[in-house]
RNA sequence: GCGCCUGUAGCUCAAUUGGAGAGAGCGACUGACUACGAAUCAGUAGGUUGUGGGUUCGAGUCCCGCCAGGCGCACCA
């Protein structure tokens, strides 16, 4: 809807350009906003406040002006200008009925956009260090990544969604370590636990497990092959965790990629030699540099320890080669915490000595949960074992709170999860509120049973309660392409709590099934509008990956 | 010390990318079930947007300084 009042205000100018009512000027980007007081209508424009001094007139001189020339819509009964220079513009009343049966026609696939014509972007979150299991904060990542991988497919994008597992390098290596012990100690013997291994009660059990199916097998061989081999059996336990705990938030990933594959592959040296060829690698105490800094990083990186082993960045070059060069993808997303936020520069560096532009790829960082027990800050390491799991929360809580509660905040914004106060507190979570709407809905057409009310007539659609639903739902196009283009689906949370707002307060005054007789035809308009609604609803709580339920 | 993020109602958070009188939920208070779900509805109270300057028709939003919090600043990830 904002974009074809744009459109109308566009075509305004042009031909009062045309006409000299107007002198010719570069047409800013038009804005479109929902005003905030009623009496401003449902959509605003600034034009006029913009330009005014470019032109050389007042605004309300250049907003009349504009309006004059502004071409008949069907869906505006009228343009006001209004305040400073502010055009106002109001939706038809019969036009939003109309909207009924665009949406009963559009179903599942109302709100759908083609901003992405197509291009191929990579969603890449999760992607925590197979250690052990899934925490809190951790959920956060994937409910934020999950959503906006839904809106842009919405947007019309085509979309992959990846898991990226860390399954080499130090912590992959400590982690062995440790399992290795917790094995070895499960058959009586000595072994310690590495330092900064992982101590978590979790790796005690899987040690007992092994030891109970393998018995002393892993002991008899060498070291490191033991190693490698009870740290594949590990890994297989980890993701095997991760994968149940997806499951139950309701997260399907299209690709799970492995990073040692970047090395078994050959792609980290493909991609070290085209660096080396750019003179964007050096070697230095024995180990080898990225020189980020002259590609506007703050600082050069090592790729390789002087140990010869590559580091954490060695494979996020690589990894990014591969997802732009080899698999070709237009745009990739990497939803990352706030922990990594420093290395932002390095991978813009890191495109530019690939000849890629920067742009093509967006690290949305998000701030980081802070987890209580209790009102008492709970420190988060795999390390210590000190952690909330992920599978508690989804316990005590519930998948539908946990998204709706983690979406409801911005990105940026800090979080605190209190796992006591999550308890608690969910029972009050707004995500009931928007569920219960659908349920109830879902309540009345089972009340309506089979009567067949596919010739309702929209136009008795005039009750004041009517018009304010009918107005949230026309919306949701809008805030598709806001929450997409801003890659922010907190957008989503507030406008189902507005939307599902409007639905109750329709409910409380507006009779939908009437047993009087001449109700009838009031009666199938109704139906059709709730039912509608209902499609509306069921949209938005799917793009936040929430239950859609018929009953509650 | 340097970089990034944040500071908005008692609490948790929004605020349409610089717009009109800053909005929700929770909590508090007042009211509403004799036909479709009260997990609901109608209403009241609650604010110097951390702070001091600046930019302009207009600032919670942009710029600068301070204060407070979070996260970084390794041949860890």
């Amino acid at each position: 809807m904002k974009r074809e009042i744009a459109q109308l205000l566009k075509d305004a100018v042009l031909k009062a350009q045309g006409a000299g009512d107007l002198p010719p000027f570069e047409l800013p980007p038009l804005i479109v906003e929902q005003p905030q007081r009623e009496e401003h209508g449902d959509y605003a424009n600034n034009l006029a406040l913009q330009v005014a001094g470019r032109v050389g007139m007042p605004p309300r001189q250049v907003a009349e002006i504009v309006v004059k020339h502004l071409p008949p819509a069907e869906f505006i009964s009228r343009v006001e200008v209004a305040g400073p220079g502010f055009i106002n513009f109001t939706l038809d009343d019969g036009w939003l009925a109309r909207q009924v049966e665009t949406i009963l026609a559009q179903g599942p696939s109302y709100g759908r956009l083609d901003l992405g014509r197509d291009k191929r972007v990579q969603v890449e979150y999760g992607s925590a260090n197979p250690t052990g299991p899934l925490h809190v904060g951790f959920a956060r990542n994937v409910v934020l990544g999950d959503s906006l991988a839904n809106l842009l497919e919405a947007a019309g994008y085509e979309v992959q969604r990846e898991y990226y597992v860390n399954d080499t390098g130090t912590q992959m290596r400590l982690f062995n370590e440790s399992l290795y012990a917790r094995y070895a100690q499960a058959l009586g013997r000595e072994e310690e636990i590495p330092e900064g291994g992982y101590r978590g009660p979790y790796m005690v059990e899987w040690g007992r497990e092994i030891a109970e199916v393998e018995d002393d097998r892993y002991l008899q061989m060498p070291r490191e092959e033991a190693l490698e081999a009870i740290g594949e059996v590990g890994l297989s336990k980890v993701l095997e965790g991760v994968k149940e705990d997806l499951e139950l938030l309701g997260i399907r990933y299209d690709n799970w990629f492995s990073e040692r594959s970047l090395y078994e592959d050959g792609y980290f040296g493909e991609v070290m030699e085209i660096l080396r060829q750019g003179g964007h690698i050096f070697e230095e105490e024995g180990a080898i540099w990225f020189g980020a800094s002259a590609l506007g990083g703050d600082k050069d990186e090592v790729v390789v320890r002087s140990t010869g082993e590559p580091g954490y960045f060695a494979s996020d070059i690589a990894y990014h080669y591969q997802k732009f060069i080899k698999r070709g993808f237009d745009w990739v997303i990497d939803v990352w915490g706030a922990d990594h936020q420093g290395h932002v520069p390095r991978m813009k560096a890191m495109m530019r000595a690939l000849g890629l532009d920067p742009e093509r790829l967006t690290l949305l960082i998000y701030q980081l949960v802070t987890l209580k027990r209790g009102g008492e800050v709970l420190r988060l390491s795999k390390r210590t074992g000190d952690i909330i799991t992920l599978r508690e929360v989804l316990d005590e809580v519930g998948p539908d709170a946990i998204r709706f509660f983690l979406l409801t905040h911005a990105a940026d914004s800090q979080m605190d999860f209190d796992l006591e106060l999550a308890k608690e507190q969910s029972q009050e979570n707004p995500v009931y509120y928007v569920q219960y709407a659908h349920a109830r809905i879902a309540s009345v057409l089972r009340y309506a049973g089979d009567f067949d009310y596919s010739d309702g007539d929209l136009s008795l659609l005039t009750h004041e309660a009517e018009l304010a639903l009918l107005r949230q739902m026309v919306l949701l196009p809008d805030i598709v392409e806001l929450a997409a283009t801003n890659l922010a689906p907190h957008h989503l949370t507030y406008y189902a709590q507005d939307l599902a707002s409007a639905f109750h307060s329709f409910y409380k005054q507006c009779r939908v099934v009437s047993s009087y007789p001449e109700d009838m035809p009031l009666n199938k308009a109704r139906l059709k509008l709730v039912k509608a609604c209902q499609i509306v609803l069921a949209q938005v709580l799917g793009l936040m990956g929430v239950s859609a339920p018929e009953k509650m």
